[in-house]
DNA sequence: GTTTTTGTTGATTGACGAGTCAATAAACTT
DNA sequence: AAGTTTATTGACTCGTCAATCAACAAAAAC
């Protein structure tokens, strides 16, 4: 059956049955065996793709934060303004895309590899940096001197929302978070907790 | 040299060692060997004592939750009127006694726990609960309506503060910690983002 | 002074899981 | 057609680790 190129087709797949399965045991703590029975192989296969779990791991981590990273920017895309960029970076961090329960039980377990893979550690930060920098630029006009505080706080605050969601049940309602994150931004900017528009 | 009394020495060793190995692992992918050894005894001692691992971890949580409590009780003892109260919630709760790089650590992790143990979800919730208890019981007097908005942002900001310090290296800076979450509190109660005090 | 309770451990069991390997087969190359 | 590369897996190795057990020791109870 050996079908060619069949490597980019097996790799996306034991990707997405990572981050499935990482978000659906919630831990880090799942097998070869299960990543590599949901993706439809069999372990040497995803072995012989990734060389080892690790990999595979910061594979996942790649695509969530690649898919994110791409969010964001579409997003920008379309803002115009300080303030509606600010809007959109915030409301595309709740959005489907990335604010589903899988995908958020995977973002805090890939917190917990970063403590021990220096990569994951990397990894992590390059989204820290790209988040805040983002902010930055958006905030320094409206806020001065101010921005580097409110961007810390926005970010501290968006990952404390998502965690605080891993440990609640039913679906994620990313417009309640959205919303919450939303009214820092306003009471910072505009001097309100009022959450308009 | 079998003295009496053994048992409450030996657990309160056990507990301490489960929480500095976690912190240290930065996961709970620890062994009982390891808890056993830090705490000076044999492995067989811990499971004779605790009957298995996930014991071992659920009281460590109770430990750090209830140091926790005990702190923020003693900070409300002595603060008064409602402004000074919630203060002295943020404050304790980026002070010595729990913000530090272990138990941190180990906090992070107490939150993956929770999403496979339901004793563990369960303190976990008890913990917010009382936390958000504790705000909104200030903040009702100060914001009104939108107290329970601002309890849940705090919440979710302290947490979120929690976790970014476990993915930076050196020691825990409380001092700035605290002034991030003052500055959010600051704003919402007072409308500005100015931190004075 | 024997029996019971409490403390303690080395050795063992039993399960599980990451990673390897040899083997098979289909497609491409020459 | 022979040889090479790519795809694929079942079976195996080797290590690790949670949990158990049998045994020993000292204090307490009777």
């Amino acid at each position: 059956m050996p079908k060619l190129g069949m490597e980019p087709i097996r790799k996306a797949a034991l990707v997405k049955a990572t981050i499935a399965e990482i978000g659906a045991a919630g831990s880090l703590d799942v097998t070869v065996s299960q990543i590599a029975r949901r993706a439809g192989m069999s372990t040497a296969l995803a072995h012989h793709y990734f060389g080892n779990k690790e990999q595979m791991f910061l594979a996942a981590m790649r695509h969530v934060l690649s898919i994110y990273g791409a969010e964001v920017r579409g997003a920008l895309a379309t803002a115009d303004g300080p303030r509606e960029r600010l809007r959109a970076i915030i409301r595309v961090s709740f959005a489907a895309g990335s604010f589903r329960s899988e995908v958020v039980g995977a973002w805090l377990n890939f917190y917990v590899l970063a403590q021990t893979v220096p990569e994951a550690k990397r990894l992590l930060r390059i989204y820290q940096r790209r988040l805040r920098s983002n902010l930055l630029a958006e905030l320094r006009p409206l806020v001065g001197g101010d921005a580097s505080d409110v961007a810390d706080g926005l970010g501290a605050l968006i990952d404390g929302v998502y965690i605080r969601e891993a440990l609640s049940d039913g679906a994620p309602d990313g417009a309640a978070a959205a919303r919450l994150v939303l009214a820092y931004l306003s009471c910072r900017i505009d001097g309100t907790g009022a959450n308009r528009g």
